[in-house]
DNA sequence: TAATCTTGGACTCTCTGGGTCGTATTTATG
DNA sequence: CATAAATACGACCCAGAGAGTCCAAGATTA
């Protein structure tokens, strides 16, 4: 269906909120889920992420959250999707991994054409920042 | 995930390939999956849709088949996609069902934002046409 | 030491994409 | 007219992934 993942989503909508304030801000998981109405558990499994990929910080105890660890307009769309779904936007899966990698090998005849739309796609991805999205 | 479907695939691997012989030209479902290595109901099911959607012909009884109803070249991918899945290829759900049916209600903030996203996506898939993955 | 965070694994549940099967219908041809 | 070769179409199954939940463990501050 070629659609984001809810937890893209989530992420995103996390992001946005703590771009709005001031760089270094700290943000409970909980203070994020409640004034989304987003499910709890699930973003801050979306946040963990998002630590381990660099894109924010933790903080851990009481007094602890999440704070940026990037300025928004350095942090692409791409970036997000790759580090929450652990995968870029894909046509198809035959780029997925690697080349040679089309369950159809040979025969497979469209895999060269949609290349183009890849790469098309990876732009529109990579030049949307999470500072555009406010 | 953000991927076309196997159904769109097959779609196109087909199209591709009647698209590569003068219009007109009659091809049967099991022709077509044979050279291909797709499973052949699954692309018949497929064929059926894209003639109820106007992009293929059918002929039934012997010497029957399936030959192109529209020129290549004006037949872009969305159309090919919107035809098979029923739906566009969209970035967030907030646009399958018209306006106003994002399940965040209020609260949702990313759903204008990427809005210019699914505009560019739209353009990308609609400028491309079957005659372009030749 | 207690309260409040994050961390992280395990688990369930539901939906849908992918695929299969069976049968009815159409039609050319011997 | 009978048969074979097509499409048409509905019903069904199955595995996997996405979404969400639960619980225990570790960190930190007050």
């Amino acid at each position: 269906m070629l659609q984001l993942s809810k937890k893209v989503e989530y992420g995103l909508i996390a992001l946005r909120h703590m771009a709005m304030k001031p760089i270094g801000h700290v943000f409970t998981a909980k203070e994020l889920a409640n004034e989304y109405d987003m499910p709890y558990e699930l973003l801050a499994k979306v946040l963990q992420k998002l630590v381990k990929g660099g894109v924010i910080r933790s903080l851990q105890g009481v007094k602890g959250g999440y704070s940026l660890a990037k300025r928004p307009e350095e942090l692409p769309v791409s970036f997000v999707i790759r580090v929450i779904d652990e995968s870029k936007p894909m046509v198809t899966e035959c780029y997925t991994d690697g080349p040679d990698s089309c369950y159809l090998f040979g025969n497979c005849t469209i895999r060269r054409p949609l290349g183009k739309l890849q790469r098309n796609l990876n732009v529109l991805f990579d030049k949307m920042t999470v500072q555009e999205i406010i």
